[in-house]
Formats: C-alpha cells, sequence, structure tokens
DNA sequence: CCTTGACTTGGAGTAAACTCCAGGTGATAC
DNA sequence: GTATCACCTGGAGTTTACTCCAAGTCAAGG
C-alpha cells in the first residue's frame, strides 16, 4: 500500500509518516523499484500503534526506545515490559486528572445553567 | 500572598505565573507600594482553575477567550458557557482516546507477562 | 551606606511535534 | 514526447507553551 492510502487510512499526514520514519518511530518501510515505498500488513500495525500510543500523549522519544527495542528481539522484552509498565501508569495518572478536570467543568456548566434558569424565572 | 508562596503552593513556576498574567489567562494582579503582585483569595481561585483546565490541556487561547468573558460581566454568561460545554466534550472524547490507549497497553503487558510465564515454565 | 535577596520588565531562547518547501525522479495520460 | 501527478529527499519553518536572561528597583540586615 502507498503512503497517501496509509495516509487517508490512518488519518496521519504524509509529512508525518514520513517523519516517523526518518526518525525511527516505524521501521524503515521497504520501497518498490522506484524507490516507492510500500506498506505492507505489519507496516500497517504499526502505524496503527503509534497512532493510538501519540493520541494519547506518549512522548516519541519513549516511543522510539520502544521500537528499537522491538528491534533487537527477545532478549528486550522485559525492558520493553517496563516501559509499557511505567507509560501505562503515567497515563492513569493522567486520566485522574483528566476526571477532576471533567467534573469541574460539569460543575461549572450546571452552575451557569441554574443562572440561566434564574433569569427566566425573573423574566416570568 | 507575594508571588513565590503561589508558585510553591500550586507548583506552578514564577515565570509560567507571570506569563499567565502578561497573556490574559489571569486578570492582573494587584501591586502593592513597590509594584510587587500581592495576591488575593480571588487571584488564587483563578490560578487554581486555570492549573486545573491547562492539567487536562485545555488551549491556552481558548481559556484567555473565556476569561476576557468573565471580565465582561453577566451578558456573556451564555458564551461562556456554550466554551465550557465544548470544551467538556472534547475532554470527554479525549478520556475515550486515552481509555482505548489504556486498554491496548494492558493488553500488551499481559502478552508480555504471559510470554515471560512460558519462558519461566521452559527452564523449570 | 552598602549588600543581599526577592521582586520587576521586555524580550529572547527552548522543546516537542510536526509541517512546509524546493528541487528532483519516475510512471502514466494524452 | 511532454505534461501531469504522486512520490522522493534534506532541511527549514511553525506552533504551543513555556523558560530563561539581563538589567533594573526596592526593602531589610549588618
Amino acid at each position: 500500500m502507498k503512503i497517501a492510502e496509509v495516509s487517508e487510512r490512518y488519518g496521519i499526514s504524509l509529512d508525518t509518516l514520513r517523519y516517523y520514519e526518518r526518525i525511527g518511530l516505524i521501521p524503515p518501510v521497504n520501497r518498490d523499484q522506484g524507490g516507492i515505498r510500500n506498506y505492507t500488513e505489519i507496516d500497517l500495525r504499526r502505524v496503527d500503534f503509534i497512532k493510538c500510543m501519540r493520541s494519547a500523549g506518549l512522548p516519541i522519544e519513549v516511543l522510539i526506545e520502544y521500537v528499537a527495542l522491538v528491534q533487537q528481539g527477545d532478549q528486550t522484552i522485559d525492558a520493553r515490559k517496563e516501559i509499557l509498565k511505567e507509560q501505562r501508569r503515567l497515563l492513569a495518572a493522567r486520566m485522574e486528572e483528566l476526571q477532576k478536570t471533567l467534573d469541574l467543568l460539569d460543575h461549572k456548566i450546571d452552575v451557569y445553567e441554574n443562572t440561566l434558569l434564574t433569569r427566566e424565572k425573573q423574566i416570568i
């Protein structure tokens, strides 16, 4: 699959896909005769994984390290697992933060709704 | 309260507190005779609100707009409420994304754990 | 009186993650 | 056979949100 279709499918710009490969976030994609990238199923799964991790804000640097370890084979499994566990921990913490903010937003919206109600009552 | 204590209490750097004020994210804080900022209870509540919103990633630009509307008084309540509702919606969507990533991380960690188990069995 | 320390300002610098651009190639359409 | 189009590269530019810096002011301590 060519880069344009990958970009389309995952909603990632051409530039970003090439950038990810350039910095080692995605291992080099094989090329056809003319040097054009030809994404395999495996490449697509890698793109999807990175997209998911990035969408949650995992830092590129951490993901590069993880991807590099994957390339090095089975003896890095422990290290990889530790990276994932640490990121999982950070992510859970961030979700708690977001939940607090969501609660505060809900509270504030509620206050505004009641303000409006009060105004309406005054009008009627 | 002086800026250093505010910084300490909320874990926001001096530079950031002054920056927030400079860009209108926090309304101007009153100064004592020598031009030194003296944060009131209200200022502190504003700092806390901004800290909470920023911790969830609400863009500074949106918050500046919101704060500006608050300064303009009650006729902007509808507009403010709409901003909060929109940001609430975006935040809830982002939390769903994070949940997906969390699930994927849990799944991957689980796979790694099982890999280790398998290896241990082979050893024993 | 002078030093120290916390504060002030405007402006420049930085980090992360893209995003854009100029110049080039190679296959297909007319 | 030439124009178009999608692709390529290396490198520069952009955005967001800070973060740092130099130069200056002011109050308190020795």
